[in-house]
RNA sequence: GCUGGCGUGGCACAGUAGGUAGCGCACCUCAUUGGUAGUGAGGAGGUCACGGGUUCGAUUCCCGUCGCUAGCUCCA
């Protein structure tokens, strides 16, 4: 046979021969790291036997993904040998490689750090052991009396769920089996670096229908070195977590007596989601935007009306005595039904539209309370939320316009290469969650996906993640944590127009009822605050700092000029605090140390007589000795175009 | 909601194999200080989340509640 490999050489065969075989041919260095292949442009288990004929192939080792996988599956194994050792009555579900690591999933009890070190150890013994792994594949009866005589439920299962025909494979090595699709190393000895992260608990087949299982994670790496620095990573990624930074800035706060998902915004967090707040009502009222202030809290009539009763109600905080359903009182959990009910309270004729209605709209919604977490997940939020309600002609161009909205706002924070477009759909099967009108779904959908294709937006599409009345565009966001969340969403509604009644009178002065946009353009400031303190680490850009500039006289006897400077800068709308206790000097430099206050203005006696200041800043340092005018005409330039400007020094 | 972990002065943490608690930073007072967490001296602040149980005695052990947190599930 003729095997080409990925640099364009060829090799020549007699015969059958194994990928891990040719693997030791080429060089027995690459045999040893090689942990899976690709051939003929499928991956491959290195034990896989190459036949007769012409083939490409390509060795994979961890620096690939694809050997990732193989090498920290093949850990993942290795756990689950560990745990039966120590565990024997444990029962396994599954264990599949992740993004940077591994898990598996056991019927078990749960665990103790203790247990997990415990397990890790056994799991080094396992790989000093060095068993061969070695595959073999039985007919669907015997995998199934196999699986019972081993007692392995949830194998049993998978098994029987497995379609007719397919191959079912094993994996052994020692005395540990597990039903397994592949492909994995060649020997446990092969896996350097392991260590197990946390352990937590699972659903069986994620749903909660289901019984809890035991989930450990581990993380495993080539090199010991490299393990070292993603654990170190993982230390350090900790540091940008917003719900610590955000504390220990003073931004926000929570309290036991207040309650769950409820943060208290202090002082300086309170005053960056002002900036934000005045900066986008003012941006999308020059985009033609009207603004609304509608109640927190409707009659259960309204939300029984839009849907959200039937679709959204356990979300909800109903306010009253549930017996006595008719004086029943529910908080907002969406803006929709208000803003359409304005809508409603005059008459609209085609010339009216679109009508662009926008309001910086607190909402509350009940969360489980496993969800809430920092800023991300609360109950009590803010949404620049606004509905778009326009003509089948005027849809596109709508969709467009707010599609540049946002990444107007993307591009000025600076983040719209942090998030990633979802094309959300529904699901046909949950009628529950769902509308149930698959013709309108398909036409609201189509008309969306053709939008989003002019557009090139380059999207995924993920089923089942729509809103009940129609599909959205969501812009998601992935935490310090690696979770992903949506900040920001855009969503065609064809159900609630008509529901609400809403109506225009077309140029033919036919009553019809209008498409509906539902839009954030900023998200929820709460959420969007989360992920700029990560995104900055604490450092936000100086238009967005609660305290810009900070004023240190280097003893009390220039206090006066320190406080001078101060009110100087606080007329020309510059947020600058002074300190005239020089005892505090060190102190109170810290957060501009840290880089959290962008500027830092030093003055004593020099300063006094010239009138200015020795700068110091975050982009370049020590900056030397300027005219306090100048400064202020730079920082109030640097504010007004909402200058992204990159520390050099911190 | 489920499965873990955690909850000690404003913040970040020690500690108690059950005998009612400490450190650092911050805070207050005095002195000193012309240069980036300055120095010296002194001081205040905690019923160890809350409720119950076991015990002669609980911050420590057990149970419950509340809150924080990691996942799961669900969502902006």
């Amino acid at each position: 046979m003729k095997i080409i490999l990925k640099d364009g050489s060829v090799k020549e065969y007699a015969g059958e021969m194994s990928v891990y075989d040719i693997a030791g041919d080429i060089s027995e260095g690459l045999a040893r790291v090689a942990c899976t292949a690709e051939l003929d442009g499928q991956i491959v288990d290195l034990r896989t036997m190459v036949s007769e004929g012409e083939h490409t192939l390509t060795i994979l080792t961890f620096d690939a993904e694809e050997g990732k996988s193989a090498y920290r599956h093949t850990a993942s194994h290795i756990l689950a040998q560990a745990v039966k050792r120590l565990y024997p009555e444990a029962k396994l579900a599954i264990g599949p490689a992740i993004k940077d690591g591994f898990y598996y999933d056991f019927d078990m009890d749960s665990l103790d750090r203790a247990a997990l070190d415990g397990i890790e150890k056994e799991m080094k013994k396992i790989i000093k052991e060095g068993a061969r792994i070695e595959r073999f594949t039985l007919p669907r009866k015997e995998a199934v009396d196999f699986m019972q005589k081993k007692e392995e439920p949830y194998k049993i299962e998978l098994i029987e769920d497995l379609p007719e025909g397919e191959e079912i494979s094993f994996y052994q090595q020692g005395d540990f089996v597990d039903l397994c699709a592949g492909p994995h190393l060649m020997s446990t000895k092969g896996v350097k670096a392991i260590k197990l992260i946390s352990s937590s608990g699972a659903y069986w087949r994620g749903s909660e229908k289901n019984k809890s299982l035991t989930r450990i994670y581990g993380t495993a790496f080539h090199k010991k070195e490299d393990l070292n620095a993603h654990l170190e990573h993982l230390e350090d990624i900790k540091k940008r977590d917003h719900n610590r930074l955000g504390r220990e800035m003073k931004l926000f706060t929570t309290s036991d007596i207040v309650g769950q998902g409820l943060p208290l915004m202090m002082p300086k967090g309170a005053r960056i989601l002002q900036i934000l707040q005045r900066w986008i009502e003012d941006e999308e009222s020059k985009r033609g935007y009207v603004l609304t202030k509608t109640p927190y809290m409707a009659k259960s009539d309204l939300f029984k009306l839009s849907g959200h009763w039937d679709h959204y109600k356990e979300g909800m905080f109903i306010i009253g005595d549930s017996e006595k359903e008719e004086d029943l009182l529910a908080l907002r959990p969406m803006t929709c039904p208000f803003q359409f009910s304005i809508y409603n309270a005059e008459a609209h004729s085609y010339k009216d539209l679109p009508i662009r209605y926008n309001e910086t709209s607190t909402l509350f919604r009940n969360e489980s309370s496993g969800e809430m977490h920092g800023l991300i997940r609360v109950r009590q939020f803010t949404l620049s939320e606004g509905h778009i309600v326009c003509t089948p002609e005027q849809l596109e161009q709508e969709f467009r316009d707010t599609i540049s909205l946002i990444k107007y706002i993307m591009t000025t924070l600076d983040i719209e290469k942090d998030i990633t477009y979802r094309f959300s759909k529904w699901d046909p099967n949950n009628t529950e969650k769902y509308i149930n009108e698959p013709e309108a779904w398909e036409n609201s959908q189509n008309r969306m996906k053709e939008i989003l294709d002019k557009l090139e937006i380059p999207y995924t599409e993920a089923e089942d993640e729509a809103a009940f009345y129609g599909p959205k565009l969501d812009l998601q966001f992935v935490n310090v944590h690696g979770k992903e969340d949506t900040i920001i969403t855009i969503q065609i509604d064809f159900a609630l127009g008509k529901r609400l009644n809403m109506l225009y009178t077309d140029a033919g002065g036919e009553k019809k009822n209008p498409w509906v946009i539902h839009r954030s353009s900023i998200g929820c400031y709460e959420r969007t605050l989360a992920m700029l303190i990560e995104k900055y680490m604490g450092m936000f850009p100086t238009w967005l700092c609660p305290e810009q500039v900070r004023i240190l006289p280097i003893s009390e006897k220039y206090a006066d000029y320190a406080g001078k400077v101060r009110d100087e800068l606080l007329e020309h709308d510059i947020r600058a605090e002074a300190d005239y206790r020089s005892e505090k000097i060190g102190y109170k430099i810290r957060e501009a140390r840290l880089g959290r206050i962008p500027y830092l203005l030093i003055v004593g006696q020099e300063e006094e007589e010239n009138n200015t200041v020795a700068l110091r800043s975050r982009y370049k340092g020590d900056e030397g000795s300027r005219k306090l005018s100048d400064f202020i005409a730079e920082i109030r330039e640097e504010i007004r175009t909402k200058q992204i400007r990159k520390a050099e020094t911190v």
